[in-house]
DNA sequence: GGGACGGTAAACAGAG
DNA sequence: ACTCTGTTTACCGTCC
């Protein structure tokens, strides 16, 4: 069985590696599958070809590499030209020498790996907070250089005036000190065109996410490497291959045709589409617009035609972009130029080939989340974290930290588990040394050590358990008790346990063998739970006394905590789902999840919120004859449902207000969740 | 520091 | 022989 789940663990993540290592050999890949699938044999894209044509785009981007490195070189030639002006012919030596780092910074865009392409597709879900540090950076970025400039310019004059002043002087007082202005000078030009680098850079990534757009008019910014070296650009750069009649070498030849492409490139590729809103008061320094993703409201624009090929006016079928002045002018230009023939067939499969590879981008991203949702949620002491499930949060609120923490004033809405947490809200602040330190496994048993109410938070978070692989912080012995009270007749066989486990748990659909044997060693050790013969075999049952037994000791002797507890209820969950839930967990009975919403229910819990706090209250170190047993309405015999099958102390007993996953008892999802298979990146 | 408790690993046995 | 179930022991970490 963990063999099983072994390998398809491998063969998973060689899957993913695939998608992640090289585009040659997904693309291969892909196309493979294409033509397992049977479709179009006749039609003909090979791996050759495709290699033959990734080659010809390899040439035509270094081609492009070098154009732009031109224009750019000439650009900075020419800033430097309007510098050196002002100051003394011998600087001119040194240019070389200041302009190499400026190429390579250029340069940099364009070697975009995948990796840092997964990142820039990252940095687009950006908060509007995160927007708006990065406009404020690049204002301080062009404040600085502003600085400099202006700095530089005062050290010019200075320059000037001296010279003069030793042209006046005499013939060669002072060269040590004109070298040592010059040299100074140099510094300083050199922290401008740092600065220079630095605000590209800045305005290269903020365009890489799609966030600006350049005007026309700002030749000085290096526009075309914008989205080059990004896959899909890639791909489209394939488009053009495969459309264009002229030859590759006709279109390297042609600095406009190289520029055609590289502005294809950045209207038509995803990402620049996929750019996010900002802030328009941000200032841009008025040498920035801010691009927003929803349509410029072009008049001859789509009203009510909405085709995915069509769109500002423009052809949108990849690599065309005819401009069709109306709609049925696109048609025609549809039907015509973009017909069932082998060149459209074509283009279909690279088209199919680049949503293969955003589909294996979105998948990692996807991955990535749940890892970071693991994460966040691990760290669950840490004092802000937002959304978690609600009584993890009553949990952080128990623990040590809890004084510390803020009061609780979250307003808990309650929690939909499967509404990823935000992490970008949350931002890198979050990741702090000290959370790291609680990445792994949970070791702490909030459930049982802080009373926290195993059922509501279950039942609250269930969705989120389902879902993502975060452990619960129950103990075993909890949670074992939890599905056998479940259970219809609150009796269950090993595997129903185990079934429960893993429906109810992500995280217990890995390590199976681990988790299995410590369920066993729990269902053994405890007294609480009684295994009962039966005629289909073996099923455990809890002694809710034995349970009751060791459970009040926990809560014993920190008085705080019980009080943490009360508050932590008041204002992080429902009162009623909380109560009631609490008085489940203290096995006062008829107050399940089930009672949520139910405002009879509902009623009685408040009723019994005084007594079951007076309970806390009077808790003592003696535990066992505490509040919970106590309780008018204990259930002072053990659940043996055999004897006793309507015992209405069931929690979901004559009710039937079952909220909580109804498990049917031929449900084998163990299975499924054995052999599903396992997510070995998050490890 | 020690005890209680929980998690994990492992060995072992019996039943199917 | 193998798997599943159940028991037991040992070790370690955490908490009080």
């Amino acid at each position: 069985m963990m063999q099983e789940s072994g390998t398809e663990t491998k063969s998973n993540g060689s899957a993913i590696q695939n998608g992640a290592s090289g585009g040659n050999h997904l693309l291969e890949c892909s196309l493979r599958e294409v033509r397992s699938n049977g479709e179009t044999p006749s039609v003909e894209i090979g791996a050759a070809d495709l290699a033959h044509l990734q080659q010809q785009q390899a040439l035509q981007v270094a081609r492009q590499l070098l154009l732009q490195q031109q224009q750019q070189q000439q650009q900075q030639q020419q800033q430097q030209q309007q510098v050196s002006g002002l100051k003394s012919p011998k600087r001119n030596d040194k240019q070389p020498a200041l302009q190499v780092p400026v190429s390579v910074a250029m340069m940099t865009p364009q070697v975009i790996t995948p990796q840092q392409m997964q990142q820039i597709l990252q940095q687009q879900v950006l908060t509007p907070q995160q927007l708006q540090v990065l406009l404020q950076q690049q204002q301080a970025l062009m404040l600085q250089q502003q600085q400099l400039q202006e700095f530089y310019k005062k050290q010019q004059e200075q320059l000037q005036l001296q010279l003069l002043q030793q042209q006046h002087a005499g013939k060669q007082p002072k060269e040590p000190q004109q070298q040592q202005v010059a040299t100074q000078q140099l510094a300083f030009q050199q922290q401008l065109l740092q600065m220079q680098q630095l605000q590209q850079q800045h305005l290269l990534s903020l365009q890489r996410q799609g966030l600006l757009t350049i005007q026309p008019g700002q030749p000085t910014l290096p526009l075309q490497p914008l989205a080059q070296g990004m896959i899909p650009t890639e791909l489209q750069q394939l488009w053009k291959e495969v459309t264009s009649s002229h030859t590759a070498e006709e279109a390297a030849s042609n600095n406009h045709s190289s520029l055609d492409l590289s502005t294809t490139c950045v209207s038509s590729s995803a990402p620049s589409k996929t750019s996010l809103i900002i802030n328009p008061h941000a200032s841009t320094n008025g040498q920035l617009s801010v691009h927003t993703p929803k349509r410029e409201s072009l008049p001859h624009e789509e009203h009510s035609h909405s085709h995915p090929l069509y769109g500002h006016g423009v052809c949108k079928w990849p690599g065309c972009e005819a401009v069709c002045e109306d709609f049925q002018s696109f048609l025609k230009h549809l039907n015509s130029e973009h017909a069932l023939d082998d060149r459209s067939t074509a283009q279909c499969r690279v088209q199919m080939q680049v949503v293969q590879q955003l589909e294996l981008q979105l998948a990692k991203d996807k991955e990535r989340l749940q890892a970071m949702m693991t994460h966040l949620h691990v760290k669950s002491t840490e004092p802000k974290a937002t959304p978690q499930p609600l009584n993890l949060v009553s949990s952080v609120t128990l623990s040590k930290t809890a004084s510390e923490a803020s009061p609780q004033s979250l307003p808990h809405t309650p929690t939909t588990p499967t509404a990823p947490i935000t992490p970008v809200t949350q931002g890198p602040s979050v990741i702090t040394t000290t959370s790291m330190h609680n990445v792994g496994p949970i070791r702490r048993r909030y459930s049982d050590k802080y009373n926290v109410p195993i059922s509501s938070d279950i039942a609250q978070n269930q969705e989120f358990y389902k879902n993502a692989e975060v452990r619960p912080p129950f103990t075993y012995a909890s949670l074992i008790r939890q599905a056998i009270l479940e259970s219809p007749e609150k009796q269950l066989t090993l595997n129903e346990i185990y079934n429960w486990f893993t429906r109810m748990f992500a995280y217990f659909r890995r390590n199976a063998a681990t988790w299995k044997n410590a369920v066993r060693h729990n269902l053994s050790l405890h007294k609480c739970f009684v295994r009962v013969e039966n005629v289909k075999g073996a099923v455990w049952t809890v002694d809710e006394l034995e349970f009751q037994k060791r459970r009040p000791q926990k809560i014993s002797g920190n008085p705080s905590l019980i009080k943490n507890i009360q508050t932590s209820h008041t204002y992080c969950t429902p009162l009623n789902a909380a109560l009631q839930a609490s008085m489940a967990e203290n096995s006062i009975p008829l107050y399940t999840t089930a009672s949520m919403g139910n405002p009879t229910l509902g009623n009685l819990a408040s009723a019994m919120r005084e007594e079951l706090n007076g309970a806390m209250e009077h808790t003592n170190s003696n535990g066992s004859d505490s509040s919970p047993g106590r309780s008018p309405m204990q259930a002072m015999h053990p659940v043996h449902v055999k004897e006793e099958p309507l015992d209405p102390d069931e929690n979901e007993g004559p009710l039937s207000l079952v909220t909580t996953a109804n498990h049917s008892p031929d449900f084998d999802h163990d299975r499924d969740y054995e052999d599903e298979p396992v997510n070995e990146d998050i490890e």
